[in-house]
DNA sequence: CGCGGTGAGTAACGCGCGTTACTAGTGCGT
DNA sequence: ACGCACTAGTAACGCGCGTTACTCACCGCG
């Protein structure tokens, strides 16, 4: 076959990039040498003298290898993707940050993608699905879904191409691993608190009955009761919007509604922003906290639990933990292991601050 | 020259991953014809016939694009990185949401990095390099740049080599274009709200004094002051902590420090969450809020403003627009418009809530 | 009939790198 | 002298794609 004639490409490098081959004539070896020097082989068979060259040739000319084309030629990206509501809760930056921190670690870059849904009534299919096929497009070699509230998801169908692993949230085909916190644990823990304090009428604000969180904290409420030989008084429990106003009324009711005496020294709000708004309630009719009324939130929002007078004691939320243990578990996956679809619960640990 | 005998390669496609070669096979055409199509090339001269052949094949095998190969071959990446600390406030988040947003727009990938800087004293420069080097090794584009609080910064040697943008943050060298928060203009507009509503003595509970912020904040507090025929009394601007604690000191400090009819009728506090601790220190005294004292803060941290009882009216910045106008100016830039090192101002709107 | 021009498509190269198969040189035992 | 093992290194391929230069068939025109 004869030797075709070289295309001249108009003079693309518009930006000067040093490659290995520039690296291999600055020290007069191969490009194999360099690579071989560079991805420390162990077989290498390169003498210390050539290798101490070619390290220098790397220094002087700034190299910087080309993670794409390395990436190509090998056959692997070490890139995961995650995919993630980066709006509306600030909890989703925990767990970006903890799977960022953690991949890191592993010498692995996280690719972030939003998916941007609406509202909590359903996720926007379309778009997820759109950030899903970008990420993939990159090559990805395994995907993080994370939720910013604990519930049930459905994952779309071209993320099962990859290992996937489910931050915060639970396939509702049950076909994927998933991480979510130890709401139950949570629950038995804040109660256990109070009892702890002394306490033995507990109110509870709750929030909707049907979501996770609900069920397990208060679960463990009821755990922690019972180990103390007492009972959840249903009565005691009353259903609260998820906001500062819903903890506010919800106080309000179960706090007017018992002469002092009967009235429940302790509240166990189901999350932070309810504990702001029982926190005015509290206030507002001339008691103290944690004097005469201690409250325990839960979901450790920093800002709220944190600035509160006196700063909230709650039950913190494990996103950072949640989003190591994602790339942790998709690196074990990736490593070869069969994917299993078990479900992970971490530890919510209790915050102790002022208001118990 | 002879032909050389092929290699047989490990067996190494461990994943299944459609190719073009193999959209070319099953439509029955070169690998060529196929990129055409995909690429929409206009002297394309493929017929529609082969084009809607082509298509087919993409859709039946489920073709998808490899990235990184086609940065490879042209020789462009279409990602741009954006490093920042994720951790500390909550305000990197909003930036991030606004470059990503925008970039996903510009059907471009943004890949993050963590600073993870210790403390506000000085940037960890040896993370920070890092990660500048680690996107550059993935062949970005471009870079942004993006602080949680406005402030000076060094950007690392290595970040001139692609077009870099600050965020909420500007070169103490002068050199780099910039995107920050129009202080100035929010002040003025703060105060100005406060004028508005009738007040006349206005307390100020200021940051340290020698940050950007405080020293924007407050000029443009004596703008509106100047605008309504007043002046600022150095009396009643009282430095504070940046914390809740701190403004529930300062607001008790100006609170008590005259007679009633010599008190302050309106709070201007530079941030919210020393509003938050000024709502502490106001209701303490059996004031009401607004009634007795207006309050209005600045950042619209939306965890405390939202939440607060009654809702704080308050300034915004504007990360998110800081961090799509970010993305923009960087796509300026690669576009290939010369770098200009100004500085753009982006407007802080009043948020109206209930506490004027 | 020859010739330029167009439409439809293809072969071949290179992007930067990992990887495998190969070569050249040296020392050592027999 | 030869064969063998070992060290030190290199040529060549392919990853998946964008891109350029080229071929080939066909048409109209003089």
């Amino acid at each position: 076959m004869a030797k075709t004639t070289t295309p001249n490409h108009a003079g693309a490098a518009r930006q000067r990039g040093v490659t290995m081959k520039d690296v291999a004539e600055h020290a007069g070896v191969s490009r194999t040498a360099v690579s071989f020097v560079l991805s420390n082989r162990e077989n290498a068979s390169i003498s210390e003298e050539t290798r101490a060259r070619i390290n220098e040739a790397v220094q002087a000319l700034g190299y910087r290898p080309n993670a794409g084309a390395r990436a190509l030629a090998s056959q692997r990206s070490d890139w995961y993707g995650i995919v993630t509501e980066i709006v509306t809760a600030p909890f989703a930056v925990d767990i970006i940050k903890g799977a960022q921190d953690q991949a890191w670690l592993d010498r692995r870059f996280l690719l972030i993608a939003p998916s941007d849904q609406a509202d909590a009534v359903g996720p926007n299919q379309g778009l997820e699905d759109a950030a899903t096929e970008k990420l993939l497009e990159q090559r990805v070699e395994g995907l993080l879904y994370a939720a910013t509230y604990h519930r049930g998801v459905h994952v779309p169908e071209s993320a099962k191409e990859v290992p996937t692993v489910l931050i915060n949230c639970f396939d509702a085909d049950g076909k994927l691993p998933s991480i979510v916190p130890d709401e139950r644990a949570g629950g038995r823990v804040a109660v256990g608190r109070l009892l702890q304090a002394g306490h033995r009428r507990i109110g509870v604000i709750n929030l909707d009955p049907d979501i996770p969180a609900a069920v397990g904290r208060l679960e463990g409420a009821r755990e922690a009761l019972a180990e103390a030989g007492l009972e959840l008084d249903p009565e005691l429990v009353v259903p609260g919007h998820a906001t500062a106003d819903g903890g506010y009324e919800a106080a309000c009711r179960i706090l007017d509604r018992y002469p002092q005496k009967d009235r429940p020294t302790a509240l166990f709000c189901l999350n932070d922003r309810m504990a702001m708004g029982a926190y005015d309630a509290i206030k507002e009719r001339g008691l103290t906290i944690p004097g005469d009324i201690a409250v325990i939130g839960f979901d450790n929002q920093e800002l709220i639990a944190a600035y509160l007078r006196p700063k909230l004691t709650t039950v913190a939320l494990p996103f950072e933990k949640m989003g190591a243990l994602g790339v942790q578990t998709l690196a074990a996956l990736t490593a070869g292991q069969p994917i299993i679809a078990d479900q992970q619960l971490v530890d919510c640990p209790l915050l102790e601050r002022s208001s118990v």
